[in-house]
Order: C-alpha cells, then structure tokens, then sequence
DNA sequence: ACGCAGCGTTACGTTTACGTCAACGTCACC
DNA sequence: GGTGACGTTGACGTAAACGTAACGCTGCGT
C-alpha cells in the first residue's frame, strides 16, 4: 500500500503541504504526477521528486534551481559530467549557507550585547525601587 | 561637521542606501527628515534612527517591527515599562534567530553528508578511469 | 433526485522592500 | 539661456511562493 499511487489529498497529508502547492509545483514543472481523467494521480517516483523538492527548499534553494537540479538527475542517470555540476552548484550552496551562518553568529552576538546591557538598565531600575 | 545635517545623497554615501529607500523609509513613518524647501535634511538624529533600521535588519526584525521598537524607544525615554517592552521583544526575536541557527545547522550537516555522498560517487568514476 | 464534498482550471491577490521610470523643479555654471 | 547634476512626487513593476476567490464538473451517500 506504501507503493501505491497517492491522490493529491494523500499527498497534502503526508507531506504537510496544500493542494495549491503541488498544483503550483506541477505548473513549475517540478512535477508531473499522471492523470485519471481529471484527477491527479501521484507515484512513487513523484513522490521522491517531492521530497527532493522539499529537501532542496530546506537547504535554501530556489524551486528554479530545485527544478534544474531535478532535470540533471533525470537526464544524467548516473552520468558523471551531471553528477559534478549537481555537485558543484551544491558546494556553491553549502558556501552561501556557511556565509549565512556566519553572518546570523554575528547579528546573534550583537544582539544579545544588547540583551546585556537592557538588562543592565533594568537591574538599575530594579535597585532604585528597593532603595526607596 | 559630523553634526551637521545631511543631505539624501550623504545619507546615502555614508549609509549605502539608495534615495528611494529613504523616502520609503519616510512613507513607512521610519524617518523624518527636516524639509528645507523641499529638500531632505537629516540630523543627527535621524542618522541614529537610520542606524537602529539598519540594526534591526540584520536582526531580522521587519521594518514594521522595527517602527514599533523606535516608537517604544521615543515615547518610553528611559521609562521602564518601555525598555521591558523592548526587552521582551528582543528576547523573542534572539529565540527566533537561534532556532533559524539550528535549522540552517541542520540543514548544512545534511548538505555535507550528501556531498560527502556526491564526492564518493565522484571518485569511482576517477577510479574506473584509472583502471581503464 | 438532491446536496455537498472534493477536485479541477483560471486568474487575480498577498507580502516585503524596495527598483524603475516619468515628469517636473531648481540650482550652479559657462 | 542651455545643460547637467541633483532633488522632488507619483505611480507602476519586481521577486517568490503560494493564497484566495469564483465557478464548474463529478461522484457518493441518503
């Protein structure tokens, strides 16, 4: 049953999105589950491009990049020119999070410079109370 | 002369802001500038509300948040209730900030063992070269 | 047979923080 | 008295990732 085709409520279920969402990411050619009719029907295989997808938004990829990154897995299978520039824009990525990363340390520190010194201030207040 | 007032174009070279970000500034009640005829000119302390923007920015307040936090800041002059204010909710937004931290730490450490997975793949193709 | 839940498409709305003209004023300078 | 450089307002555009109607078809339970 875990292999089954899911419909597009099973779908918004198990991953926590709306049906908006994966009608959205069909438009944008992420996905492109089958059809019954009218009705969505969606595969295994859609389902791992879903995770992909969801993965690929968690790192801070764009859906256009997500999409790109999607088509060189399809096309190249296993071919290694793909491989490395999958690799590459990846490494690219991981740059830009480490930048992000250093970047919200810094923002982090400041800020609670700041918590610092508000707390100061109100332990003043706090001493002008109890000395009165 | 670092007291006197400045002109949009100062402002802009000392801040490296565009003119229009001022004037949205200004719209979004952030900022008010004397007018000199029609002319902008900022005091200093319009540079010291400019700089408190750009601070909450990089602490990812939104400028609406932002608004708030000067407004607090310039009713409640050293008045306690208003620094508590303030304090809370600098607080909620170090919170914030933290848990984005986790998150993007997850997110790298997952990235990297996919490389890791990517550079193994990588270095059997060098392999079966070698071998050919 | 009736009604409604659920899916479908199309198309416009939302949010944030500005960018980008367009059209005009004004000041110094040559 | 042009010619720029800089300033102004106003309005519309942009980006991403969906949300939100509006309206129609269809199957299912009663």
């Amino acid at each position: 049953m875990s292999d089954r085709d899911m419909t597009i409520r099973d779908m918004c279920d198990t991953f926590g999105v709306t049906p908006r969402t994966l009608r959205f990411y069909e438009d944008k050619e992420l996905l492109a589950p089958r059809r019954e009719g009218q009705k969505r029907l969606y595969s295994r295989r859609d389902r791992a491009r879903l995770s992909l997808i969801l993965r690929g938004k968690r790192f801070g990829f764009s859906l256009e990049q997500v999409r790109q990154l999607l088509d060189l897995y399809d096309r190249g299978h296993g071919k290694e020119a793909q491989l490395r520039q999958t690799y590459e824009l990846a490494l690219e990525r991981l740059a830009d999070m480490e930048r992000q990363r250093a970047e919200l340390d810094e923002a982090i520190a400041e800020l609670k410079r700041e918590l610092a010194w508000g707390a100061g201030k109100l332990a003043e207040f706090a001493r002008m109370r109890a000395a009165e």
